[in-house]
DNA sequence: TTAATTTCTTGATTTATATCAAGTGGCTAC
DNA sequence: GTAGCCACTTGATATAAATCAAGAAATTAA
């Protein structure tokens, strides 16, 4: 995994990245947040390309400021999408990230993108110089949790027509970018199913 | 939700809340884990009771010393279960105890139950005095994390039969203590098909 | 101890979804 | 522009799991 950082970082980019930063985390003051950019290197990545691998350790962080990455597995039988992340999201494997464990995932993007990376030292730097960073990404990653939690409630509680719609109201420019196939996976049905159901809902 | 607090905690129960802060959240010094074992109050939970209600705002984290208790949600047609909680499991409703939002979950325990239990405030209090605190509480949250990501793959990747020997094989002593039609919903299948599934492998 | 209630099991049937197989359409690369 | 590939659709069929209904077993209450 190299890193192909440019000098000079677009603005609109930068700016990107600190409103989703002041959106994601809560208010850091200008000064704060700018020292935070400055550890985010900029990397394109190509349609196609793996970025991370099942079994490597994830040392990297992503902030994905275009294009879209499968987030999946192989099983002994089939490949299986767990998500398909893109603009604006934060990206890691975060067992191996925080624990040091081998990868679960495979990130892989589906069209061109554009990252920023910032790798774990210096993600582990950041509450050195702002001190409420603890606090911010403990709230983050409660809401990673709750957003979880919903997911298995919706494969508790709902059929596959049920979560398509559910996804589908929510993700709805998705539908247009990226192989169907692989959000009938990450919804837990075949591309098949997937189908049929798209064929009775026409937009 | 009311308190009933004893004034003389019996040893072996500090010791397990002891052992399990200990267990689950790493190194902290004695006197710090005393300080924070100050804050909880021993409170003992009849059969049936219902120490949280969906809609209700959660103020309190449990550790469950003895007994079972189970999470879950009405539906317009269903109730579903969500998890059961035992012996050493914290217990909250994240998103309520740490958003202010009203609580997804109810709360019911399934036989009389003892827990500990800490309110938010004083909750909020614990790194105040153990500067490591946030930290730990990072730790914890991020396995809570992989954990669910663990169950959304069980529901993308596994047949009902699959899901109920994963199951079974991590939480055997489950199955002789509350009723299967929860443990059934909670790995998203019906009491039937749970039924039929043990028929094919007694024990 | 017996009655009442709850939980679990079993069979018959239906429904949802997967699988298999073939064909269509679109995109990409030469 | 055409060959080849990949994604998607569609139909036929198989399978997994839900539903419905009844009864048996276990637990709780009187």
């Amino acid at each position: 995994m190299q890193t192909q950082s440019i000098p000079d970082l677009s603005p609109t980019h930068l700016s990107q990245l600190q409103e989703s930063i002041q959106n994601t985390f809560g208010i850091i003051n200008t000064q704060e947040l700018n020292h935070i950019i400055e550890l985010f290197k900029w990397k394109p990545i190509k349609k196609g390309e793996i970025i991370l691998r099942t079994n490597q350790n994830c040392q990297a962080m992503y902030f994905i400021l275009s294009g879209y990455i499968r987030v999946f597995v192989e099983t002994a039988d089939k490949e299986v999408t767990q998500w398909i992340a893109y603009q604006n999201y934060f990206l890691t494997d975060l067992a191996s990230f925080m624990f040091d464990k081998p990868a679960r995932w495979t990130f892989q993007a589906l069209t061109d993108a554009e990252v920023y990376m910032i790798n774990k030292d210096e993600y582990n730097r950041i509450k050195d110089f702002v001190p409420t960073w603890p606090e911010i990404e403990r709230l983050f990653i409660c809401h990673c949790f709750t957003t979880l939690e919903d997911r298995v409630f919706s494969h508790l509680s709902m059929t596959a027509e049920e979560r398509y719609h559910y996804f589908f109201q929510n993700n709805k420019e998705l539908f247009n970018q990226v192989p169907l196939q692989y959000i009938a996976s990450m919804l837990g049905m075949t591309a098949e199913t997937f189908s049929r159901i798209r064929r009775k809902y026409p937009f």
